[in-house]
Order: structure tokens, then sequence, then C-alpha cells
DNA sequence: GATGAATGAGCCTTCATTCAT
DNA sequence: GATGAATGAAGGCTCATTCAT
């Protein structure tokens, strides 16, 4: 085939470039069918390849779908990574900022939501899910905790004692999660701005000295 | 079995207590093998019924699992309704014992984390499932509203303008199904009573003048 | 189908007949086709069955093949055991007799050469196979040591001594596995009965004022 | 890989080199895992060449193994012709010679045991392997009876007449054969020097006048 | 009602073979 | 010559569903 030949280019990145294709084709299918619909064959034929190959470039269909829900995990960090890097250096705006990439354009697609939740569906009976998913989410976990704890830090007239950071950053992962899964479950109801705009309204809210009242 | 033979007691019984039984082992086989591997073989084993049986009392596999879905949706609903039920009058009161319905004994176990979150990873290709899930969890989310938008229109002195109502529904829904999230994925390092705190934690936030300063 | 029908006469033995159905058509796939021709697939079609039906009744290919090579080993075993009741007491009759059980019409037939063979082909690598073999065949051997013993006891005036017991039971064994091989592959040379021949002119040769000369 | 390289020396003995190599690893294959275990890729992972040489080199996967058996068989007759040639010139010792060949360290390993049962196993089915396997025991088996006949013709007073020449070399091969059985299914029982004394001991028995009673 | 045998579609995987580079 | 990517046909096995008893 003419797209495949392509591909050839260079011939030493073939494999890499066939896992890739597979990969995302794993999450299209996914998204489109679920994890159950997601057979070796969909997989293929939504990258235009043989059935055979998957097989051939992947040790098994787990070790596909491991590496997709790994591939998700690394552009979702590599985004919030990239997210603060850009922000302002005070703890406010790089919250700020990480929240934000939570719901950037090209994390939070619908195609995205569908596989995360897939995997989550999972996770509790596929040890390599959970294992993937902390090792990436453990980092995350731990900035959110440092700026939170940076933020209670900063004292503040007159101000209700902070809550506890911990708690604090639990609270605002999971408000993120609990958005995403409203943005899956119901999308006509909720969009990815909204979903945003009631992050930055529960990050005020907790809070209130560091961020302005919300739109 | 003699089991069996007891429910036959009153024959025309006897199809809802199947059907009850099949569903309990459904959820059982969900949670300890998760979606996939809840086939009808392991449910009716479960149950200790033969292997036919599914088949006989359910139109499809699909059915089953649509009314074991059901059958949670049902019992979480009762829950909360009950427990506002008994609440006091105020529409503060009211909100916290919603909140705390969803970490009650009954209701947020890990078999029953793990059955939610299987269905809704599933949820989008299965639209019976959203269906079943909209019916239900529409009811909550327009009581969650109501007590917002009571909760906001209560004139507080000197407190900055609260949240929109609808928002603030949003967003502790979110809350408590991230809080649920983190239950399911990381036991280790979250319980249900601090699930449940941080949710108080978050509605004090979210409503400053209505609840006191957390723990 | 009809002949499927009929096996359902005694509700309580079909499985039992099932099973027996497709190990004397795995027996014969082994023979028309080898071991890696007996595939589900021929087997069961073999068997007139269904291709599930034979997962159904076995755990596995393997075990099927493996209660297959049971099968003919017990058959086997139940012929020398036949012949040696059926035989004289004295030793040399009894020895006869072990041997001519080897050679009978039930259990030294193309088919069933080709299947010990095919097993004993592949032995080395499927460790149940060997167990298997041994269990049945250690039974024999005793039987022939013992046999082999009884005759050496025997003092015959003038004869030069006779061959150690169990190194000549060991022969008797070799040489019959040994004119097996050859009525395997080399049909056309040798048949049944020149074959038995060869065998009772090696017990002559062996212990020699036991047996007449041969023909 | 640097050991290809140096066997490029002599371009125009490439391809058998290579042949021979490819030989010789699925000798290890088979042995190592059965016949079904060598696969292609196995073959030429144990020769240490890449995946698509075997096909480069050799028609078909079945034309590597017919070449296998072939080489396996001329091994085994060289073996023997050599044995004869250095043997003394009387038929007793020149029938001890090729009789020994058959348990030469170079020929009874255990790996060539393997190999021989797992293409005699499957030899009804492989018109190829029957032929490869004649067309060199043939020369063998007639030498045998020449031996024999030999032997045979020998007058020995106040001896017994001595079995057919035709059924006695016969009666020798199955003998090796049923040995050799031996020495791959329960090797823990016999080695090689114990089933070379039982085939001597078979030859004193056959040949009484021409062979010193054994050990 | 209940049972479990039976069916057949479909999945993952293996593998001989082909072929572009 | 050599490489390893690509293909597609089976093979073993699982499973929802049907159905005779």
């Amino acid at each position: 085939m003419a797209s495949i030949s392509k591909a050839n280019a260079n011939p030493s990145r073939i494999r890499e470039t066939r896992r890739r294709q597979l990969v995302e084709a794993a999450v299209a299918c996914i998204a489109e069918r679920g994890l159950p619909g997601a057979t070796l064959s969909a997989v293929t034929a939504k990258a235009g390849l043989s059935h055979g190959l998957a097989n051939f470039h992947f040790e098994s269909k787990d070790a596909l779908l491991s590496e997709t829900l790994g591939h998700l995990a690394e552009e979702h960090h590599a985004e919030w990574r990239r997210a603060l890097d850009a922000a302002p250096a005070d703890p406010a705006s790089r919250l700020a900022a990480l929240v934000a990439a939570d719901f950037a354009r090209s994390v939070c697609t619908p195609e995205r939501l569908a596989v995360w939740f897939a995997f989550w569906g999972q996770a509790t009976h596929r040890p390599y899910y959970l294992e993937k998913h902390r090792q990436y989410d453990g980092a995350r976990k731990a900035m959110l905790q440092t700026l939170c704890a940076d933020l209670a830090a900063v004292p503040v007239q007159g101000a209700r004692p902070a809550m506890d950071p911990d708690r604090a950053a639990r609270s605002i992962e999971a408000l993120v999660d609990g958005l995403w899964l409203q943005l899956l479950l119901d999308p006509a109801a909720i969009d990815r701005k909204e979903a945003h705009a009631c992050a930055r309204d529960g990050l005020a809210a907790l809070f209130p000295m560091h961020f302005p009242p919300a739109t």
C-alpha cells in the first residue's frame, strides 16, 4: 500500500512508526467502541494495517493496551509540564495553569475522556493499568500538593485558615476528574469551557484570597 | 439444590427471586472480575444457579446488565431520598445530608464503586446505560440545584456573592464523583471517611457562610 | 442430528459418551493425519460434533490428547491382563501370552501403531505423555521381569546360563517395540503375523530350553 | 554479525554453509522442543541467523525438515560404514560392529534419538520422510541380512538350526530400535552402555555358536 | 421452571511465506 | 545475499444463546 511505503522512508524507524500507528488506532477504537470493541482486528483495520501486524509489533494485546494507556498518560504529563513551564512563577498562577492544562483542547477531548474512563473502569482488574496510572498521576499529585502548600503558606490578613494543603490538592484533583466524568456522560449539558470555569471557581472557593472571584 | 427449592414456596415470585439473585451475582462478578469477566457462566455460578438460567430469566445478557445498573441506581436513589427525609428542613443540612449519603457505608463500598466505574467506562457505547444513568441522576442533580439555589438565596451580610447555583451543584457532584474515583484507584491513600471529610470541606468552601469551617 | 439424539437415550451418560466419541475420533485423526493434524476442528468433525463441543467436554486440547493416550494405554493394559488370565499357569506360557497380546488383532492395528509412535515422538516434550506412558508401562514391565525371573529360576540341565532376567525383560520389550516400528514404517515388508513369529523366535532364542524351536 | 561475515570468505560456499547451519539448528530445535516447536523462527534464531533466511535457502519448511532427516540418516550411514570397514572380516565381528555403531557415542545421543522418533512419529503422514528413511535404512537392512546369512551358512556341529537369516536381521534391527525407544522414554532406567550390552546379548542369543556368552 | 448439552461466531495468537529494501 | 516487516490462514479457546429433556 502506498501509505505504508511512505512510512518506510526511514527503515530504522518503522517499528516505532507502526507502534505509534497502532497505539493511536487503539485510542480511536476504544473511544469509538469501548475497550471490548477494541479488538485487534478493529485496531489494525483502523490503522490500515493487516491483522497479523499487531502481534508482530506488540508482544500481546495487553502490551498494546498498556502502551496505549502509557501514551495517553505521557501526553497528559507533557501537557501540564509545558503549561507549568509557561506559567508565571507565583503559586496561584501555576496552580491555575496546572488545572487549565486538564481542560486544554489537546487533552480534554471526548475521545480521550472515553479512553481514560474505559481504562479506569477496568483498572481494578488490571494491575498494570493501575501501575501505569499511579506512576504518572503520582507526579501530578505531588505537584498539586506542593502548590497548595505554597499557597497555604502565604499569610493573608483576615482570612480564615485555608484548607489542609493535601486535602485541597485532593479536592482539586477530584473536582477535575468529576468534571471529566460529566463531560463524558453528558456532553450536551456541559462543555469544556464551562467545565474549566467550574474548576476555576472551585479553586477560587478553596483559596479565596489568591483567586479573584470568578466570572 | 435445597436453597432453590425453598424459593419455590411462592411460585409466582420465583421469577423475581431469580432475577434478584442474578442481578446481585452480577454486581459481585463485575466488582470481582470486571465487566468483561461478568460472563453469564460466572454470574450464574456465583448465584448458585444453573448455566442456562440467565437467558431464561433475562432476554439477553445486556438486559441483565441493564437491570444490574438499574438496581444500583435505585439503591443509591433510595439512600439519598431516605437521608433527605431524615434531615432537618434547612437547605444547608439537607445539602450536607445529600452529600453524606454518597459516602454512606451501604452505598460507598469498593464493590459498588468498581461497578459504577465499570459501567461509566462503557456508558458511551451503551445507550441504555446512559439512559438509565441519566434517569436516576437527573433527579439527584435537580435536587442538588434546588438546594444550592436555596442556599444562594439566603442573603448573608458581607459575603462575597455565592457561586452560581447550577455551577455549584455541578461542582459538588463532580467533587463527589472524583473522590469516588480516588477511592477506587487508590484505596490505600484515601478511605471513605477522609473522602467524606473532603467533600464536606468542599461544601464549606463553596458556601462559607452556611457551613462552619471544617475540622 | 439424529445420531446425536440417539446418544441422549441416557442423559446421565451423555458426558461420558461424548468424551468417548471425541477420544475415538482423536485416535482416528492422529492415525490419519498425525498429531499436528489432529486439530480440534478435525476431531470434532470426525466425531460428527460441533467445534465448540470439544472444549465443553474437555478442559483443553491437551486434556483431550492426554485422555486419548490414556485410553490407548488402558486398552492395551486390559488386553494383556486378559491374555494373562487366560493363559496356562506356567511362566513360559504366560510369557508367550503376554507377547502375543502385543500382536493381537485388537491392539496391533496400523491405526493404533501410528498413534503410539505419534505420542512417543512427542513424549520428551510433554511431561504428561511420559507420565501416562510410564504409569501403564511400568506394570507391564514388572510383569515381564517377574516372568523372566520365573523362567530363569527353572534349572535346566546342560543349558548355558540364561540371560539376566531384567535384561531379558528389557530385550523382549525392545524387540516388540522395534517390531511395531517396522509394522508402522514398512507395512509392505512385514505383517502382524510375521512380526509375532519374529517375537516368538526371539523368545525361543532367549530361553531355548523353555520354548520349542520356532517354525 | 562477524561470524556470518566470516562465512563469506568463499562466496560460492555460503549457501552450503547456511544450509548446514540451519539443518543443525533444526536438529537442536526438534530435540529441544519437538517437531511442532521447530518453527522457522526458532530454527533461524538458534542458528543465529535472521528470520527470513530459512525460506531464502530452503524452498519451504518441509524441504528443510526433509534435509534435516537426510542429514541424520547420512551421519548414521557413514558411522556404520566406517565401523564395518574397521571391523575384522569375519561375519560375526562385522555384525557386532554394525550393532555397536548404533550405540556409538556420536550416533546414540539423547538429542538424535529425540529427533529420530519425532520423525518416525510423523513418518506415516509425510511420504518423503518415509522415502528418505527407507532409502538409507534399506542399505543397512540389506547388510544386516547378508551378515546374518553368512553366519547362518557357517555349519556348526551340534547346533540347533539357526533362525531364518532374514528374520534374524529383522529381529536385530527391532531390538536396536526398541532399545533406542527405551533410551528415549526412560533414560533414567537405561543408558547407552546397558542398551549396547542388551543388544550384544541379543546377538549372542540369536547366534549362540558365534558369539561368546555375554558378560 | 430448570438443566446443561450444543452451536457457531469471533477473539487472540502463531506461523509459513512473501517481499521491499 | 540478508533483513525483518508484512500478510493471511488457521488453531485453540471463550461465550452468548438456543433448546431438548
